[in-house]
DNA sequence: GCAATGATTTACT
DNA sequence: GTAAATCATTGCC
């Protein structure tokens, strides 16, 4: 679950048709393969969780009650399915952009805090699935805004009333404060 | 081949 | 607070 502490404060870029938009991440949630029945992948190693199965540093895009992609970032190696949710972001470039994507006209939480519409405000869908996150299309920069632990806020993850046992499971990581965490 | 359902968001009662 | 929108993937027939 480093990575996902990790994650928080890093920025995803996106260039789409040479767009620019990008987002600093305030919010994540940690799924593992092999022990966790919320993860996709569990157990079971299927056309559409294979990506997850592969080499980490790539994008596992999911499309949820069929109208919302949501952006995951796979982390592990070879065989092992682990990734990592990105729940929300912190507009930083593009935003303009963005806005017009959400159909907003001024910044406002709405724009990117929920895993659905942070994949909106960043256009990003299933055609990214697979995509590699060291590319010219969508990456990750580091932006030295890495959080200590006591910044950090762990908490029971969202939409997982199916997981049974594993719904209580403190695998979702805020940033404390932040205004673009969702709800 | 077909029916069931979900890592959600939004709008309306 | 509840319900509708909407479709790719899955699992079973």
């Amino acid at each position: 679950m480093e990575i996902s502490k990790d994650l928080l404060g890093k920025v995803i870029y996106t260039n789409i048709d040479g767009v620019v938009t990008a987002g600093k991440i305030v919010e994540t949630e940690a799924y593992n393969g092999r022990y966790d029945k919320a993860c996709h992948a569990y157990q079971k190693r299927t056309k559409r969780t294979e990506i997850m199965y592969g080499q980490g540093g790539h994008a596992y895009m999911y499309l949820c009650y069929g109208m919302y992609n949501l952006f995951n970032i796979v982390t592990n190696t070879e065989g092992l399915a682990d990734a990592v949710l990105v729940r929300a972001v912190e507009p930083l470039e593009g935003i303009e952009t963005m806005l017009q994507r959400r159909k907003l006209d001024k910044l406002q939480k709405r724009v990117s805090a929920g895993p659905g519409i942070l994949s909106l405000a960043l256009g990003l869908d299933k055609s990214h699935y697979g995509e590699d996150l060291l590319g010219n299309k969508v990456w990750l920069e580091d932006a030295n805004f890495n959080y200590i632990d006591s910044e950090i806020s762990a908490t029971p993850r969202i939409g997982i009333d199916y997981a049974e046992e594993h719904i209580d499971l403190p695998w979702r990581f805020v940033v404390k404060g932040s205004e673009w965490v969702s709800k």
